[in-house]
DNA sequence: CAAATTTATTAACACTGTTCATTATATTTG
DNA sequence: CAAATATAATGAACAGTGTTAATAAATTTG
């Protein structure tokens, strides 16, 4: 069936095309100013015609979040070359920190966005490919901590969603200027990482 | 001027007519769901009028978001009662947690959403009435920790900071459907109270 | 080549926040 | 009290939004 296979791929390259077009207004103009008609402007499809492609557009938000997790997996890379995974755990924090900061559209769309969410509910199967890769590094890292005795024994999962809640937590009240009204604006970022780190050192001492 | 006084009140009683509509609407049928037209519909004035009363809609969400702070506030009444600081601290985030999961709607508009802020920083000159207030309350019993020797010495802001983290990553994390990929959706809420009690536990023994 | 299928488009629906010009209503002044 | 003024309220419109149904164009299949 090669005439299939061709059609599959043109039918790809297309969607390609859209999440590129998305992407490249998506970092330009932030994630509000995302719209199917500015996509399809772009693509210079009619706006409908996107809908040939994709379900809606929380279908291509989901991508865009995807593409958003790609970044933040590659920001890790230098994680396997550190042996102790206390030590890995703090630049998994810093490197956390740093990317919210850096990439706040995609930290929205990845964290604090419902859109992406809905599409993985109703098509994916509840299944969520590369968020649920970065989940897997850090309840792998927490586990080789406990492993190596650096950190009480506990339950997995807690402890591990205790070190998402406060990463998480710092970024998203900072990306939402709510960090403001504890420390003055400039100080915000050195406050953070302080927290974290002062996070990981209570952990290590208990 | 007795006129002029007149006037002000019966401004300020269909400013309030309108919050309470806005109210309503917001708490049946959800934050996404309140638009002018339909606040306009239920309080019978034409769409128009509301901008009378109100620069835009961000400073309806405004003081829609200040009341979510007087119900927070009003479900602290009882720490008072509580002398140790420490057993202050975790009904505090106790609360905190039950609130943002009882009352999502609010949460969001009180820790998530832009619009609030946006009229803060537009009108209000950066005076945040009723957050300031819950914020304080964090502050000051971690100061009285310290203050008493339960928790090791620190800068307030900084150690203020993570404690709120924790319990704000719990709760965005899971209004937004994301701790579902680290615990079984039926336990996500236990284990969010764990986490929160773990966290106040290692700065206790710290 | 004709029929069937896929792909793309136009027009429209039902919304959204917001502004402007106009009208209706009070209030104040002569 | 009547005229002028200030205030309050509105209808219509602008420029958007996501999405769908019906229609036209292109392509593949029999």
């Amino acid at each position: 069936m090669g005439i299939l296979e061709r059609k599959e791929k043109q039918r790809d390259e297309i969607r390609k095309m859209i999440l590129e077009a998305s992407m490249q207004l998506f970092v330009k103009e932030g994630f509000e100013n995302v719209s199917i008609r500015k996509i399809a402007d772009l693509v210079e499809y009619s706006p409908t015609t996107l809908y040939i492609y994709f379900k809606d557009k929380n279908e291509i938000l989901f991508h865009l979040c995807e593409m958003g997790f790609e970044r933040m997996i590659a920001s890790n890379l230098a994680l396997v070359q550190i042996e102790n995974p206390i030590d890995r755990l703090y630049l998994l924090g810093e490197n956390y920190i740093n990317f919210g900061l850096e990439n706040p559209e995609y930290y929205d769309l990845m964290f604090i966005q419902n859109a992406p969410m809905k599409t993985i509910r109703e098509q994916n199967v509840g299944h969520w490919p590369n968020g649920d890769i970065a989940l897997e590094t850090l309840k792998h890292i927490i586990q080789e901590c406990m492993d190596k005795k650096f950190i009480p024994t506990g339950d997995v999962a807690t402890i591990s969603m205790a070190v998402w809640a406060v990463a998480h937590g710092l970024v998203s009240l900072a990306i939402r200027q709510r960090l403001e009204r504890l420390v003055e604006p400039d100080k915000v970022v050195q406050s953070m990482h302080e927290s974290i780190r002062w996070m990981i050192n209570t952990l290590k001492k208990a």
